[in-house]
DNA sequence: CCGCCGGTCAACCTTTTGATTGATCCGCCC
DNA sequence: GGGCGGATCAATCAAAAGGTTGACCGGCGG
């Protein structure tokens, strides 16, 4: 099926580097571009395409320093016609963090610490409009479906991770523009989920399990 | 003074094939060896020095997934006879990762997203037996010379650390073998250095500067 | 088409937490 | 030996968090 053309997206010149020496080491793999960020990521999309230059699969980081973050820049990339598939390429492996990226329609996640041929096959999945998940993914979302009743929603996960950067109910409604009573219904529901009663108990458990990230990491 | 001979410490094969590919791109830099956590780089300085080849540099990274973490590494390193510099070039910046480089004897602290060339003089600077540190990681050391009357107490941190496993004042106020009043108390003053308002905030804010463990960890 | 679930909101009440003030005790250093 | 800071405790008030009940809406699947 000929060349396959790569978009790099991470915010690292260090392992936007490594990806390309490694992706490029790969027969019928081309790096077409790189990107800093969610914003350069999109503009180095659109310029392509202006150029009559295909992008096959997009390689995006989660985490950026600055400008627009991979899960933003993973919906935007979506919105587009015909968009290029989007391969998540991360360091961490928490519920959190998969749920927003799945959301935002990325095909694949793995992570940075894989072995460069399972990177390559994912490469090839996306390209092929399949699915690829690192094998830690896979098995966390297994235990979600196999237990739904104790499996925290989106909603829950994404209230828990405003809790644990230390905000009050009401900073929290702010944020999410709904009502602190909501806020709280939320948090009632999670703590049940969770087996605690109070905030400090759910932060402590939820980072435990890996189902948000440590407080600031 | 010829070619600088470097080893590479870093779990992620990602990032040792850029560093490698950064590295050599250089003039005068060459990779010795690669390791992808401590135990394998003391292996790998070893078996280098038996072959009676040089090793000018280490570029180590901090975090590693298993074995012998990056820091344990720096101090394994520097007990060697005639042992070569240890420059640490990691992804976080925070006080306790810095503090505790320094004190295993890292002779500079860089970020990985540093542009290259400014990884090449941090390199350079280690090889001639002086410091080197990322303009981030110096700003955040003056700033904590500057303003020591916000250092925690003993007390206050195992306060905090009670805090971070999510128990109530009461709670942490029987573990201790003292009264609730003086919990709070304590509370206030960790609050007030912290420069927050409530306890989530002071666990978010405690875990990334690496005041405390993450939650559960 | 109806039921269920996720998400939203409100009222009400109890408990916990946070802020303030003021006090005692002890060890340490000048 | 007087001062200072860390640790201890108490009383009180205000604010935030937590628990309960009940309700509405929209989408999705049987």
């Amino acid at each position: 099926m000929g060349t396959l053309h790569i978009l790099l997206v991470d915010d690292h010149p260090v392992v936007r580097a490594g990806l390309r020496a490694m992706l490029t080491g790969f027969e019928d793999f081309s790096v077409a571009a790189e990107a800093a960020d969610g914003d350069a990521a999109l503009r180095e999309l659109t310029r392509l395409r202006a150029l009559g230059e295909r992008v096959d699969v997009v390689l995006m980081d989660l985490q950026m320093g600055a400008g627009m973050d991979g899960v933003a820049a993973t919906a935007a990339i979506g919105k587009l016609d015909s968009a290029p598939p989007v391969l998540i390429l991360t360091t961490y492996d928490t519920e959190a963090d998969i749920l927003a990226a799945v959301e935002a329609g990325a095909s694949g996640y793995m992570l940075k610490d894989a072995p460069p041929e399972q990177i390559r096959q994912a490469v090839l999945s996306a390209a092929a409009g399949q699915t690829a998940l690192a094998p830690k993914v896979a098995a966390l979302l297994m235990s979600r479906i196999s237990s739904p009743e104790t499996a925290l929603t989106p909603r829950e996960v994404q209230l828990l991770e405003l809790l644990a950067t230390g905000l009050t109910n009401r900073a929290i409604a702010r944020r999410l523009f709904i009502s602190e009573a909501t806020v709280k219904t939320h948090l009632v529901h999670i703590f049940g989920k969770l087996g605690v009663d109070n905030r400090t108990s759910a932060i402590a458990l939820a980072t435990q399990r890996r189902i948000i990230r440590a407080p600031g990491q």
